[in-house]
DNA sequence: TTGATATTGATAATGAAACTCATTAGTAAT
DNA sequence: ATTACTAATGAGTTTCATTATCAATATCAA
């Protein structure tokens, strides 16, 4: 049962309220853009998208927000190790990691329970406290792996 | 029983071989100096310690030999979300991954070998063929922790 | 040696992301 | 509505890591 975007607009407003800022038809529209998006998405493909809804809209304001949209919890950052970031919507979704192909960029979400309770097991072993972590797998899938 | 470092010389040399490429002066310093670090270098960090023995080394030529070491296998890319890559041996260091303090940057490398099953098990499970993986950890080290 | 080719290092170019700042917009009290 | 305060915006600049260019140099095989 995923949150509607009624919710993850009230959960952004009420980010920013906490911290004296201000909910703008800027942030409004990168937030409504962002989550509709099915891919993960770099700024820059967003700040392309969102150009064609608002031709006036910035390129910081596109990385301020979506960094803003990180700490609020809505967003959670990628690194496939590209040069830049990629986003995903994180509020109304389940943590998972993914499974990347290195051939066509095909991207698989896997929860692996045992791995993540594993995970917290490594950690504490060594006393840390567990902040986050980053899980990706490289491979040639399947229809990649025809392709000769 | 690590490999000497006549070893990754001769394993360096054969790759460029293999690919009409030539063992100078410049790629037997970078590869010496590289492996005699200790701690996950960034090109930048070794440009800087290659300055000193060698003022004429080239910025260039550092990033690129890096490249051809991870090529051939001899160094490993790590990416901690830094925004620069790092650097470390591979050739004679079994797969590890790595811990890191989110405060002091403090580093463990650890192995678990059911973690590396489980991911070669999701891996199968999508019919992927496993090319390479990553498993950063991020946490608060035990020193950190207390400074509140 | 010589000729073909690879390498180098200085420098320029690139691309992502952060910063600057003058202008605009939102807020809350008058 | 007016005001005063503060935050937000977007154009443009800046930084930083990394890559590309290219003329000069080094290496190699014949
Ligand atoms: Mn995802
Ligand atoms: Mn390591
Ligand atoms: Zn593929
Ligand atoms: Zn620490």
């Amino acid at each position: 049962m995923a949150l509607s975007s009624k919710d993850t607009h009230s959960v952004f407003t009420k980010f920013l309220a906490e911290k004296s800022l201000r909910m703008t038809s800027q942030r409004e529209l990168i937030l409504k853009t962002f989550c509709k998006q099915k891919k993960h998405v770099t700024a820059e493909e967003l700040y392309d998208i969102l150009k064609k809804l608002d031709p006036s809209i910035g390129h910081a304001t596109v990385y301020r927000t979506l960094k803003l949209l990180s700490e609020a919890g809505i967003a959670r950052e990628l690194n496939f190790g590209e040069g830049s970031v990629r986003y995903e919507p994180d509020l109304d979704r389940e943590h998972h990691d993914h499974l990347v192909c290195v051939k066509c960029g095909e991207n698989i979400e896997f929860l692996d329970e045992e791995i993540e309770a594993l995970q917290k097991r490594v950690v504490t072993k060594y006393g840390y406290e567990l902040v986050d972590h980053s899980l990706n797998l490289y491979g040639v899938c399947p229809k990649c792996q025809e392709t000769k």
